[in-house]
DNA sequence: GTGTCATGCGTAT
DNA sequence: TACGCCTGACACG
């Protein structure tokens, strides 16, 4: 159940594991054997991730692709290993580490050639850390959407545009930029755009940090739902069909789009 | 227990 | 625009 800010986690974790270390590799499933047998006894040079897309790299110059789709799921272990689930589509591990996935959409051995490829698909990632590469991802998001007539709800799930974003932060960012989803991606002015950057750097940054999706400014947060915060109290309006506004009371609305649902309040984020 | 839905995306139509 | 992938959570009975 994956955004982002939960393969930048993973690759960060990965790394600190495994760089350095000969792994070894097995497919309890099956779907992955022929992988397994040629990365066992490979040495992991590091993990790093692009948007939704984990990459383990190899001294070889093998490069493992891994895509979670909307079911992959990573588990870290640490021996004694508790018996495998016979889903597990690899296991991967070294000494007392042991990295079980399960379910992904993508899990491949790619050279560096088609790695490079894979991430030149993708717009920029606001994860990544660079000033630089921070204000490049700036710039090529601005001329993405400046060249899009397509509603901004639309674009900013579009992996060529951002790569990182899912369903909840796409509906979370317009919240908090203002933006009705169906406003033309064009018709965003430069200091909308700068601001859907900004607050995309911020959220992911924050999901990252603390492994999840917390877009709703503490402050604007009861005491007892500090206290235990619920994924529909750790939101605006993802989810929240015909419940009223934290900000304004107006009733979140919701309609489908591409086929999956976008949400926004109509008074915070009005349509024009 | 069964059915539906979902933080995703590639491919076919 | 629709389907397939292939998993888990949750609502409902």
């Amino acid at each position: 159940m994956p955004e982002g800010h939960i393969l930048h986690r993973a690759a960060t974790q990965h790394t600190k594991l495994f760089a350095g270390r000969v792994i070894d590799a097995e497919s309890p499933q099956g779907r992955f054997d022929q992988g397994a047998e040629r990365l066992s006894g490979q040495t992991v040079a590091k993990v790093d991730a692009h948007g939704k897309h984990l990459f383990w790299r190899f001294d070889s110059g093998d490069v493992l692709h891994i895509h979670l789709g909307l079911y992959g799921k990573f588990l870290v272990q640490t021996a004694p290993f508790p018996e495998p689930s016979p889903n597990a589509r690899v296991l991967l591990s070294a000494g007392d580490d042991r990295i079980h996935l399960a379910g992904p959409t993508a899990c491949d051995i790619l050279d560096e050639a088609e790695a490079d490829a894979v991430v030149e698909r993708l717009g920029p990632d606001p994860l990544h850390r660079s000033k630089k590469q921070l204000q490049d991802g700036e710039r090529r998001f601005a001329d993405l959407l400046a060249r899009r007539r397509t509603p901004i709800g639309r674009a900013m799930l579009d992996q060529k545009v951002i790569a990182g974003l899912g369903n909840i932060y796409r509906a979370e960012i317009l919240f908090l930029a203002g933006l009705h989803p169906m406003l033309p991606a064009n018709e965003v002015d430069a200091e909308g755009v700068a601001e859907l950057w900004q607050l995309s750097v911020d959220q992911l940054r924050l999901g990252q940090k603390s492994g999840r999706i917390v877009t709703v400014d503490p402050a604007e947060l009861g005491a007892s739902s500090r206290a235990k915060l619920s994924r529909s109290d750790s939101v605006y309006v993802y989810k929240r069909h015909d419940e009223p506004c934290r900000r304004c009371g107006a009733l979140v609305r919701s309609a489908s789009m591409d086929q999956r649902t976008i949400w926004w309040c109509p008074q915070c984020q009005p349509e024009e």
